[in-house]
DNA sequence: AAGGGAGCCTGGCGGC
DNA sequence: TGCCGCCAGGCTCCCT
């Protein structure tokens, strides 16, 4: 589920519950999630002092006081909920429903859990994942970039990395259609299916241009590959900003949706109107996964 | 080497 | 109403 734009707004919903936070239990309701845990997991996370969260690509990544680094990727479905423990609101905050545990009030999927303590406040950081994709990990902070999850990550989609110039370096002499291209964690690291989609609508790309086609034979970005850098940037900021997109699973901390999915000008829209050229929105399945494009203004 | 496909899971939805 | 097949925001492995 969660590209750059859900992870991000995951990272800024946790950070005040996690960085300076004493990890007090951890409980793993079942060895494995899409991986194994890793060796020990709960002893090695117990005790220990989070001093900072943030986020590489799409994985979030929390600093222990014990030279490791808690490696979490939520795959297609996983969330994270917190809740305050000992307090009016607390554990009642629990949806009662079907998918509640009768014994524990967890809910199914609430995979893991973290009580966690600052000062006097002690809460429950729950992570939920029906589909079970995503997973979690332990490496040595020192040598993270080295670890196998993140070593072959491409530039960062916002920030300083991000540029025509980086697009066209990545690019060059690809045949991909640049929509797979874009996916390629590899390249680029962070985005996803919808905000493929709709950064190259912004950019009036196709989706079927080969990738090496936004590089001049200079080697300098072409104007279709300034246009895609500025998309990109926009499109995940204001993501951001929204706090995401919701379908089905994505939702904030606190239980809210992010609403970007109301801005979607293309991402399952098919045979709808184009919002800038009336054109009709289709669809076409690239390496195996839906890619809806205006092929009227696309080029 | 790079590109494409299958597989991993569960749940929701549309169609019959 | 009920069942079935299809589809889904990601990643990794394996084949060509």
């Amino acid at each position: 589920m969660p590209e750059l734009p859900e992870v991000e707004t995951v990272r800024r919903g946790l950070q005040p519950f996690l960085e300076g936070a004493t990890i007090v239990t951890v409980k793993a309701r079942r060895p494995d999630l899409r991986f194994p845990l890793p060796e020990a997991f709960a002893r090695r996370l117990t005790g220990r002092r989070i001093n900072q969260l943030w986020r590489r690509a799409k994985y979030l990544l929390a600093d222990l006081d014990s030279g490791e680094t808690l490696i979490m990727h939520l795959g297609m479905s996983g969330s994270f909920r917190v809740h305050a423990i000992g307090e009016a609101g607390g554990a009642s905050a629990v949806a009662p429903g079907r998918f509640h545990h009768p014994r524990s009030g967890a809910q199914v999927h609430d995979h893991i859990s973290f009580d966690l303590a600052v000062g006097k406040a002690r809460h429950e950081v729950v992570y939920n994942d029906p589909r079970r994709f995503g997973f979690m990990d332990l490496a040595p902070t020192e040598r993270l970039s080295q670890s196998r999850h993140l070593a072959n990550l491409g530039f960062e989609p916002i920030g300083n990395q991000m540029s025509a110039e980086a697009i066209a370096e990545r690019f060059a002499g690809r045949i991909a259609p640049i929509k797979a291209a874009l996916l390629d964690q590899r390249l680029i690291a962070g985005l996803g299916n919808i905000y493929v989609c709709e950064a190259l609508w912004q950019a009036r790309i196709s989706p079927l241009r080969a990738a090496g086609d936004m590089v001049a034979r200079n080697r300098r970005p072409k104007a279709a590959a300034e246009r895609l850098a500025l998309a990109i940037r926009q499109i995940l900021e204001e993501a951001i900003a929204a706090g995401g997109s919701s379908l089905r699973d994505h939702k904030l901390v606190d239980g809210s949706l992010g609403y970007f999915q109301h801005s979607f000008r293309v991402y399952d829209r098919e045979g709808q109107e184009c919002a800038r050229c009336g054109g009709r929105i289709g669809r076409v399945v690239q390496s195996g996964r839906s890619t809806f494009y205006c092929p009227k203004c696309q080029r």
